[in-house]
DNA sequence: ATGTGGTATAGATCACCTCTATATCATTAT
DNA sequence: ATAATGATATAGAGGTGATCTATACCACAT
């Protein structure tokens, strides 16, 4: 059969119009090249090039076939750059899902680091619940995922990123009561003030009361984590929020810890790709990131 | 290095995305393949595809490659389906010179039948005296050409078609003529009709009364076979024609062969082509054609 | 458990590409 | 003429890497 790396050689001939230097391109002899051509017009029943005394000379049909093995070559030569372009992190697309809290608190902060590192490597976001990114990870509609924990699926890859404490804050007006140690009951009778109904924070704080028999009403129901505590510093009541968002308020008094008989269990979010797909060469050094930046602390 | 074969197994494997799918198409055997695209993956750095429970798929970095090689491959196929078109004569060019007289008495009736044959073939003529034609030859600017004889040239092949034998020939007015041998004084005395200045032929009749000191101008000078003949018919004087061309009227008496008692050199028509070019199959066909025909017989 | 359908790995083999050496040929210089 | 130069072609040896066989391994379905 024909052999692709023929073509190579007939290029490299018709380019120089002599074996020998074409030889010296491709880093072989000048016989191999004679004999490859050989094979080609063989292969062929064609000649390719007129035999002069001071080189080669492309026949009629071999200027045609070169038209097209040129063309390809070029060809080629894209893939190369482009791959190589790739591989740089000069182009190239993520598709992330995540929950919309996630994506605002955990993935933009990390994300700006990495597209100015890598302008040109495009990101599709997709926001929904854990269940539904899950599935569109599954199909293969995104790359990886941010998900809370636990969760398990035996196509995954889940590995956990970051764990998330969380507390209740009150403000000025409640100080008191982060005095002492509080039994649920009382908590739950607290004005509360929670994150949006169907929200994985939600969910997780409705199950810790519904572990005890509570269930709770809030006072208040909002859906971003600033007016949450915003709220809880202006005295509304008492805010599930996660401590590390709340730090510097704790610190500097403007909001307090309540403390709790029973402590709230850290909750974690995990990161998620199928086991059998390897990630992108983009998607891999984004994940090498976000990973570097988290264990350094959020 | 990178090796153009690896393409091929990689197109294929992409195709089916199934190695072994892609092996038998190939015909190897799956581990090649196996080891081919992990070959190319390592030459690359770059994973192509993800290997599945159920076969393989592409990554986006395969995905971004198959593209070009695809484009690259249909390419290639193109080239051959070119190729074989020539190889069968359902394209292809041919660039032929010759002088008027023998485009028009010599090629074209042989000319007719080779285009009817192969209609996908383009016919150049290029029409000249001989040793503009050589020259256009040696250029390159034409294939292969029809010249009068004796022609030499060292970087020319050339080989002797067909043998012209010229005579004089006159009408029934000067009937009493032919019974009797004539000197080239007496010939040359006669009303001449001839080939216009400059042509092959009238050189030709031209040197044959020169070799005797005569020299002669014509009363009437004409540009083709035809009108000579017509001319001599009635009556006008003697014409110098190819033997052939006016044998059915010698043999119907319509014109008279001159005796002569120095007889004309019969003339032959060469075929020339360069010596260190190989003629493309068109006209190699053309070529073969021309000989077998004219060896019948004009 | 077992079968099925896929890929990966190990090690042996062999085809064929590449090499060296030399022939041959045309052109150019001496 | 003769030699030198610069090409391609040919012959025969050699080595390398693609290919093969055999087998392991893995996921999934039965």
């Amino acid at each position: 059969m024909f052999n692709l790396e023929w073509y190579r050689i007939f290029w490299q001939t018709a380019r120089h119009r002599n074996l020998t230097k074409a030889a010296g391109e491709l880093h072989i002899t000048q016989p191999s090249v004679s004999y490859a051509i050989k094979q080609m017009e063989e292969a062929l029943g064609l000649r390719l090039f007129h035999r002069l005394s001071k080189g080669v000379e492309l026949t009629e049909e071999g200027r045609a076939l070169f038209e097209y093995v040129d063309q390809s070559f070029s060809m080629l030569d894209s893939a190369q750059k482009h791959l190589e372009s790739l591989k740089q992190l000069n182009e190239g697309e993520i598709r992330i899902g995540a929950s919309d809290y996630l994506i605002k608190h955990l993935l933009l902060p990390q994300l700006n680091t990495f597209h100015s590192t890598y302008p040109g490597i495009r990101i599709r976001l997709s926001h929904g619940k854990t269940p539904d990114i899950t599935k569109r990870l599954k199909d293969g509609e995104i790359d990886c995922a941010f998900v809370h924990m636990p969760l398990h699926d035996p196509l995954l890859n889940i590995q956990t990123l970051v764990v998330l404490e969380d507390c209740f804050v009150v403000g000025e007006a409640y100080q008191e009561l982060a005095s002492r140690s509080l039994t649920m009951r009382e908590v739950s009778e607290l004005p509360l003030i929670l994150f949006s109904q169907g929200s994985s924070t939600r969910v997780f704080v409705e199950q810790w009361f519904a572990a005890k028999g509570l269930s709770v009403t809030p006072d208040i129901e909002l859906g971003s984590i600033e007016l949450l505590a915003e709220f809880a510093r202006l005295g509304y009541g008492a805010a599930f929020v996660s401590r590390s968002f709340v730090q510097e308020d704790l610190h500097s008094g403007k909001l307090y810890e309540l403390k709790l008989d029973d402590p709230l269990l850290p909750r974690s979010i995990g990161f998620a790709v199928r086991r059998d797909r390897k990630l992108s060469v983009a998607a891999e050094q984004f994940v090498q990131m976000i990973g570097a930046r988290l264990s350094e602390g959020l």
